[in-house]
DNA sequence: CGTGAGTCGGGTAATTTGGGGC
DNA sequence: TATGTCCAAATTACCCGACTCA
C-alpha cells in the first residue's frame, strides 16, 4: 500500500516521466551515444542525475517522434 | 489508530516535507538504491528515522532536479 | 499483534559518460 | 555534419536476506 498523505506541493509539481538514454535510443533506433549528442547540441532537453547520467523528458521525446514519423521527408 | 503525518503547518516552523527513497527515485528515474548512494556520498542530505530508514527534504530534491536541467536551445 | 510493502546492507552485472578516431 | 564503434572509468541496476514502516 502506497503512502497516502496529503503531499503539500510546495509549488507546481510536474510529474514528468523521464526516459533513460537506452530507452530513447531504442525509440529512435539509434545508438545511445547519438542521443547523448542530441542533448549536447541542444536538440533535446535533458536532466542530470546526481551522478551525471542523463534523463530525457518522455513528453518531448514523444513529440519529436511524432514530428517526424507521419512525414515522408519534410513538409 | 492515530497517524503521525506531517500536518499542513499554518504558521512558523519550516513545514519541510520529507520524501521517501522511492519517491525521490521516481523523480530522477533511478533506482531507490541509487538515491541511497547519493545520501551516503553526501550529494543529498537525509534524515534518519529511528529505525534507520532515510527521508529526504522535498525542497532540496526539487532544487537538485532543476539544477540538472538542460533545456533545448530552441523552445 | 500480524501483514504487506518498503528500505535497509552488501555484492555483482549492466549502462552511461567522455574522449578519440574512422 | 552526422552516426557508429572502441576504450577506460564512473555510475547505476538487479540480486539476496533481514529489518522497518504503516
Amino acid at each position: 500500500m502506497t503512502r497516502e498523505v496529503p503531499l503539500p506541493e510546495t509549488s507546481e509539481d510536474a510529474p514528468e516521466t523521464l526516459l533513460t538514454p537506452a530507452e530513447v535510443a531504442q525509440l529512435f533506433r539509434v545508438d545511445p551515444k547519438t542521443v547523448t549528442r542530441w542533448a549536447q547540441s541542444g536538440k533535446l532537453s535533458s536532466i542530470r542525475t546526481l551522478g551525471g547520467h542523463r534523463r530525457y523528458p518522455q513528453s518531448e521525446v514523444m513529440r519529436l517522434l511524432d514530428a517526424g514519423k507521419a512525414q515522408r521527408e519534410d513538409s
